[in-house]
RNA sequence: GGAAAGGUGGCAGAGUGGUCGAAUGCGCCGGACUCGAAAUUCGGUAUAGCGGUCUCCGCUAUCGUGGGUUCAAAUCCCACCCUUUCCGCCA
């Protein structure tokens, strides 16, 4: 969420800066709003004002046994009108509210400025990628032998399911067991375990929710009753004959709330980052660096026929991921060293990969600066994302209302920052590809070997 | 799932319709005392929004959340959420 100030005094910069990532901010709407707001908060008060000094007359009169007749007759009515200029004042309010919660993050000054993808800036690349003197297989043929069962992930679930076996699922856990040892052991971060399922505030508070609800999976409590109350249920068939399916849904999210239904974690960002939601933390615990190894559950809406082969592209995975809430002077010497932290894993897994600076139309909604790592997928001759490490700044901390006390000791907000230490499927499909021999076994990179009982390669 | 108790400031905890944003204690900040510290003592100490004559002042909101009653709600009523304890079930 951008600061409301800052939309107030500096609308028109504001809403070029949002222009940049491709976000067209709409500027009436936004001054109508504002104005309205403003009207009907001045008139608001004023009442309530009004309210309650005529109250505390009659609390001083009735003490001194006056008669209170004549301010009773002057408050007459205030109520009413109390009423209706409160619920105006609450749905402006609340319709500038959800303005502001759908709008992206600015960019930071350091961003390139582009499109798509297309754009993004290649800072370095780490790493040779192999030479193969055989015919290379892509993963699912490399590991299809050795326990990777697509189809038995399919008729479990469906697509973008995976059943793993034997070896294969031993070094999967391997991955994550030796990247979250690094995280903890060497880069300082406490190991979390978190829930995977998350009330809706949580995910408000990390941005995920309100504008991308279909990209989440929801599950709903079978324990409470399902009873719709008799208007409830004639509101919505009124709502769904008219045809008006925004209120319908508006609706049916309301009853689906009160089930107490809960949405599987997209990443362990969600839960990491809300650690610190409605809190203010003493400056000396920063930096807070957290860390946690958690499946993530996306529905990769709208995904349809992109990396339908193999998994690449799940809808459910295991990521480590790192968090870190910090000062905001430090948010950018942060983000610098989580790109090291990330990297170094693959340094030590001994993949190739690039660093690429996202452009202002590839980031994502919270990020004000944003980095990928991209490993060497030799079956696909070409780098793929295994790592988003981005500085959301005060975006996050501001819906979550997670801040710290300054050397003023005035509480402000802090900066957070998400990155994946790694996402463990891709690299355990970077593994399967550049470590792949001609006969089929894949030899075990040499960090991985201990928490492998010592194997140094597998075999069918 | 059943029963009971409870949710108040950074923390503990009082307050059961009226000058209550809220006693008191702890913590924190500043002063006095002291060579210094401790002890003692005095004063200060929430957040957010709006407005102004804008290093200060005024107004408004906030006592789990939402609704209701009332001229007036931390206090009364209803619903929900959460916590704790006991019982049941359970990995």
């Amino acid at each position: 969420m951008l600061d409301i100030q800052a939309l107030r005094n500096d609308l028109d910069q504001v809403a070029a800066r949002l222009q940049a990532r491709g976000y067209a901010l709409d500027i009436a709407a936004f001054n109508r709003l504002e104005q309205e707001r403003k009207t009907a908060q001045t008139q608001t008060q004023d009442l309530q004002a009004k309210r309650n000094t005529s109250s505390k007359q009659i609390g001083i009169a009735k003490s001194k046994g006056e008669d209170v007749s004549a301010i009773l007759a002057e408050v007459a009515g205030l109520g009413e009108q109390l009423k209706a200029n409160e619920a105006r004042l609450a749905d402006v309010q609340a319709e500038l509210q959800s303005l502001l919660l759908n709008v992206p993050n600015l960019p930071h000054s350091s961003v390139p400025v582009g499109k798509s993808e297309a754009d993004n800036v290649e800072v370095r690349k780490v790493g040779t990628p192999r030479r193969f003197d055989f015919e290379i297989k892509d993963h699912t043929d490399v590991g299809t032998p050795l326990g990777l069962d697509f189809d038995t992930g399919a008729k479990l679930s469906g697509a973008r399911f995976t059943l793993m076996r034997g070896q294969i699922a031993r070094l999967h856990r391997a991955l994550a067991q030796y990247m979250l040892d690094v995280q903890t052991e060497q880069h300082g971060y406490t190991e979390c375990y978190t829930p995977y399922l998350v009330n809706r505030e949580t995910l408000v508070g990390t941005g995920q929710l309100p504008k991308f609800e279909e990209d989440l999976f929801r599950t709903k409590s079978l324990n409470t009753s399902l009873d719709f109350e008799d208007n409830e249920l004639r509101d919505l068939q009124t709502a769904f004959q008219s045809g008006d399916f925004d209120d319908t849904l508006t609706r049916m999210s309301s009853w689906f709330d009160r089930q107490g239904g809960l949405y599987l974690i997209p990443t362990s960002e969600v839960t990491l980052t809300n650690t610190v939601r409605d809190e203010i933390v003493a400056a000396e615990a920063l930096p807070i660096k957290l860390t946690a190894h958690t499946p993530c559950f996306r529905s990769e809406a709208g995904s349809y026929g992109r990396d339908t082969k193999g998994m690449i592209r799940q809808h459910q995975f295991d990521k480590v991921e790192m968090v870190q809430i910090v000062h905001p002077e430090s948010s950018y010497d942060a983000l610098e060293q989580m790109v090291g932290h990330a990297e170094n894993i693959l340094k030590a897994l001994e993949l190739p990969y690039r660093v690429v600076l996202l452009c202002t139309g590839d980031m994502g909604f919270g990020a004000a600066k944003t980095y990928d790592l991209e490993v060497w997928l030799p079956a696909q001759d070409t780098y793929r994302e295994i790592s988003s490490i981005s500085n959301c700044e005060a975006f996050q901390a501001r819906r979550l209302q997670a801040r710290f006390r300054n050397a003023q000791g005035k509480p402000e907000l802090l900066h957070t920052l998400n990155g994946s230490g790694l996402a463990v499927g891709r690299t355990l499909v970077a593994v399967l590809e550049n470590y792949q021999q001609a006969d089929g076994s894949v030899t075990i990179p040499t960090v991985l070997q201990p928490y492998m009982g010592g194997l140094q390669a597998i075999r069918a």
